[in-house]
DNA sequence: ATGACGGTGTGGCACCGA
């Protein structure tokens, strides 16, 4: 069973683009974020040509996420509940296994613009309301994994420059004690339960040929439960689809079960 | 320190992303 994670960038401008990837990586289950557009456009009749259902949480203009899978979703919940949030940024879902359900949690982050404005304010209180509700879906639902674009690096290692971007967006103290407080429920790091290559990244900026010359952050991450751990078979970051014309700035995270 | 690129909405640009 595989699992993906990719924020595309308008999914009006890339609906071509995933309809591909699929055909060539026929998932089970793929999580987007960063639709752009509201539910009533969303292409659920070229999703469901292509062999998937799909749930979606769509905002006019910004944020918007979805659950594509080939099997039926149940439990479907938007947003962080107990969360009074205007942005369309969590969609939640349960996919069948051959070894019972396995609960998607799929998560557009706030980016947070900068230390000591509003919007990293309000990123800190979000990621302190995912974090309680994480916990409560993990007692809830054992086998679990928490996915998509966490706008974290968690590591020195997920950044380009972790020396001249210290201390800057993504690359904080408190977004990686937040992101360490989800591995502290016993959450994994599925990339790195695996030898990985140097220098490897999720996003890369449009600007400045960031791609080209591998000027990127990992912040798309697959993180799995305790009990989906020993099911977990391989993790890897897709660079080719940043390659295409009119590229999304992310790549995808595809995750392995033994399932 | 700033802008660079790309998408959206609406407009002759501004805002946002990361």
């Amino acid at each position: 069973m595989k699992l993906a994670t990719w924020n595309i960038n308008s999914l009006s401008v890339r609906l071509p683009q995933v309809l591909d990837w699929l055909a060539a990586h026929p998932v089970d289950v793929l999580c987007l974020q960063e639709l752009k557009l509201t539910d009533d456009k969303f292409p659920f009749d070229a999703l469901r040509s292509a062999g998937y259902e799909a749930a979606c949480f769509g905002q006019k203009t910004y944020n918007g996420v979805a659950v594509l899978s080939r099997q039926p979703l149940a439990e479907v919940v938007r947003n962080i509940p107990g969360l009074a949030d205007e942005q369309a940024r969590v969609i939640a879902a349960t996919v069948p296994t051959p070894q019972g359900p396995l609960r998607v949690l799929n998560g557009y982050f706030v980016n947070g613009q900068a230390p000591g404005t509003d919007k990293f304010a309000y990123k800190l209180r979000w990621l302190q309301a995912l974090h309680d509700w994480v916990a409560s879906e993990l007692a809830a639902h054992p086998r679990l994994v928490l996915l998509g674009d966490f706008n974290v690096a968690p590591e020195d290692r997920d950044s380009y420059d972790p020396v001249g971007l210290a201390g800057t967006i993504h690359h904080t103290p408190e977004e990686r004690a937040h992101f360490q407080a989800l591995l502290a429920l016993g959450l994994v790091d599925a990339f790195r339960l695996f030898e990985q290559p140097d220098k490897s990244y999720s996003w890369w900026d449009y600007r400045m040929l960031g791609f080209q010359k591998n000027r990127g952050l990992r912040i798309d991450h697959m993180l799995v439960s305790p009990a989906l751990r020993p099911a977990v078979s391989a993790c890897h970051i897709d660079r080719a689809p940043r390659k295409n014309p009119q590229p999304s700035d992310h790549a995808p995270v595809v995750l392995e079960l033994g399932l």
